[in-house]
RNA sequence: GGUGGGGUAGCGAAGUGGCUAAACGCGGUGGACUGUAAAUCCACUCUCUCCGAGUUCGGCAGUUCGAAUCUGUCCCCCACCA
């Protein structure tokens, strides 16, 4: 195996599981939280603070990276981890949820998907052998089979169809990647709300040699009640000795919720997003640095957080940043978001550790004001 | 002093007889954001006892059933000429 799973622990209280993922690029430990880079780069960060925060795994996208600049620019560059100049682990995505998300024009057939690019209108094939390909000359340490995220709701009948196709394009990726000794393929579980489906799903991909198994077609609208039912019965269905990733999942609530259910890995553009829309994560909840209330605030955005601009700056200069709609202000933010989720981690991992986990999940969501419906 | 142009909500700026409490932009205030078409999007932004009502478009006086829109006059600003 190109990816090299250790289980370290499994809570005495829950499903939750301490581990090291080992990639060709370096080795982290789980659960962790991998902030998104679509075009190559976490938006407005350096290698070199990503670093300073700890990142140690980062996503990219196989059809951002494929439109623009074209996987045969990064093949030439050495592959994405030289073009963007991370030296550490990368996972890119297989671009279906970009079919999912990007068109209104889609066509979904046996072969591949029909769709169009949504900067200029032209007509693009992407199916699991182009993903692969796509995913080959990028070089990530970490692929993701092309599967079809289907919305929420999604009728049965229409579930089982797209689980059937998505099983068959997840061996079709096996099969164009055969022989690569260089990158770790991960499958994804779909079925959306449906246990037998979700079921099948799972024990047909279990049959092959994937690196690592996903748990897609979540966090695309549905309640969080469906969501934890979903992991609960998900996740026992996957290997124990190869990572289960969460995609698209971020909020403390939510994470607290998959890794009590077993799950190692997530990945979510809320923290990055939300920084540039002028938002904090924080102990005491979300923070709105737009707000006039801190106006006069000369404390730092989080007084438990020993982030770059925590250390270094006031909510009352954060503000006037974002309110001048200075870059910095974007920044700082995205920085202190980023190393919020990644301190998360690191204290979830401690609790697995000392089999407190019930109680930090408890403090967390009082402190963070977590209540039903509604995650940061 | 003369000639021409102009004074509209916090600012800029449409509107030139009724469909106008008045487009739009900025600013302001709040909200949303989940494998990134997102430094984006949404709402509110004259006053009030806010379903409804009341005062507005430099001031005053008129014309009219009805005026930000027409007339007179006064005040102020800009440009050019003396």
């Amino acid at each position: 195996m190109v990816i090299k799973y250790q289980l370290i622990k499994e809570s005495k209280e829950c499903k939750a599981r301490l581990g090291i993922v080992t990639t060709p690029h370096g080795s982290f430990e789980t659960p962790v939280f991998m902030p998104v880079g679509t075009n190559a780069t976490v938006k407005t960060l350096t290698k070199e603070e990503l670093e300073a925060i700890g990142a140690e795994i980062i996503l990219g996208n196989t059809y951002h990276l494929w439109i623009q600049p074209g996987n045969d620019v990064i093949k030439k560059a050495g592959g994405l981890h030289k073009f963007m100049n991370w030296p550490h682990s990368i996972l890119t995505d297989s671009g279906g949820f970009q079919v999912f998300s990007l068109s209104d024009f889609r066509k979904i057939e046996e072969e591949g998907v029909i769709f169009r690019n949504h900067k200029n209108g032209d007509l693009l094939f992407l199916s699991p052998e182009q993903s692969i390909k796509i995913q080959k000359d990028l070089g990530s340490d970490i692929m993701m089979a092309f599967d079809e995220c289907p919305p929420y709701p999604s009728t049965y009948e229409y579930m089982k169809t797209s689980v059937e196709r998505t099983i068959r394009w997840a061996k079709r990726c096996l099969e164009e990647n055969k022989g690569n000794e260089k990158q770790g393929l991960f499958a994804i579980v779909q079925g959306g709300e449906y246990e037998d489906l979700r079921k099948y799903c799972a024990e047909e991909l279990k049959k092959y040699d994937f690196d690592g198994f996903a748990i897609g077609g979540l966090s695309v609208g549905e309640p969080k009640e469906i969501q934890n039912e979903v992991l609960t019965y998900t996740t026992p269905l996957l290997p124990e000795d190869k990572p289960r990733y969460l995609m698209g999942v971020g909020t403390p609530g939510m994470i607290l919720d998959a890794v009590e259910r077993g799950v190692d890995m997530f990945d979510c553009v809320l923290p990055t997003r939300i920084a540039r829309h002028g938002a904090a994560m924080t102990h005491f909840g979300r923070l709105n640095m737009r707000n006039k209330k801190h106006e006069y605030d000369f404390t730092p955005l989080d007084s438990k957080c020993n982030c770059y601009t925590c250390k270094n700056y006031t909510k009352s200069y954060l503000r006037h940043l974002i309110k001048a709609d200075e870059i910095l202000g974007y920044r700082l933010l995205s920085i202190h978001n980023i190393q919020f989720l990644k301190d998360l981690m690191a204290e979830i991992r401690d609790a697995i550790k000392n089999d407190t986990f019930y109680e930090l999940k408890e403090r967390v969501y009082k402190e963070y004001g977590i209540e039903d419906g509604k995650d940061f």
